[in-house]
DNA sequence: CTCCGGATTCGT
DNA sequence: CGAATCCGGAGT
């Protein structure tokens, strides 16, 4: 056999800490963007770095499912920081969220899209093209974001500040003056971002 | 119990 | 621009 590097284990990847999804759910949506959304499933990795994001911010913002109080689809939403809340939509999609800051907040970062790194079949531009290429589902939900098989990695490189766009949140007209609101963030130039 | 619509995607 | 497809939330 060879006796190239890749022939080791790979050193495990680094895990975002609880800490750093107990914080401002907009601050937590920014230093996403570069970072690693990691899925292990019959030992196969997959690896997506993260361009596209969207904040909603708790039962206030009327664009989030946190604004009907607590409910049975919701409930992840308002449990504590770095657990992924994963609910169906239009009967045969998904979408993944991290939910931030303390229990009971209901506050979640969308994942929107990705960069391919590593074992992706298929596009990874959209929040439902994002989860059936990384094999996420509703059983993903309330799942630990600390555990081995789903987590984020921090970046190879903080995005810098210039090089993150703002904009609307899509697909949320209905939430009023909320749909007004700056809280969908993605890579800018990123070719892998949903829509542009 | 019934009814409605959705943080989407795809094909026309 | 409309269909697909199903479940949760709201109303009777």
């Amino acid at each position: 056999m060879s006796a190239h590097p890749d022939t080791f284990p790979a050193a495990p990847l680094r895990k975002l800490s609880r800490s750093f999804y107990d914080r401002g759910t907009v601050l937590v949506a920014q230093e996403l963007l570069g970072t690693h959304l990691v899925r292990v499933e019959d030992g196969i990795e997959r690896i997506g770095r993260i361009v596209e994001v969207e904040a909603y911010l708790g039962p206030h913002d009327l664009a989030a499912h946190s604004a009907k109080g607590v409910t049975a689809r919701n409930r992840t939403m308002f449990g504590p920081p770095g657990h992924a809340y994963v609910y169906m939509i239009y009967g045969m999609h998904f979408c993944m969220n991290v939910v931030t800051e303390g229990a009971g907040h209901g506050s979640a970062v969308l994942l929107r899209a990705l960069e391919p790194v590593r074992n992706i079949v298929g596009r990874t531009q959209g929040p439902g093209l994002l989860c059936k290429a990384m094999h996420i589902d509703r059983r993903l939900d309330g799942h630990d974001l600390l555990s081995d098989d789903l987590f984020i990695a921090p970046p190879e490189a903080t995005v810098p500040r210039l090089r993150i766009a703002r904009a609307k949140r899509i697909g949320v007209d209905y939430a009023g003056p909320w749909s007004q609101r700056l809280l969908r963030f993605y890579v800018k130039g990123s070719a892998f971002v949903s829509r542009r």
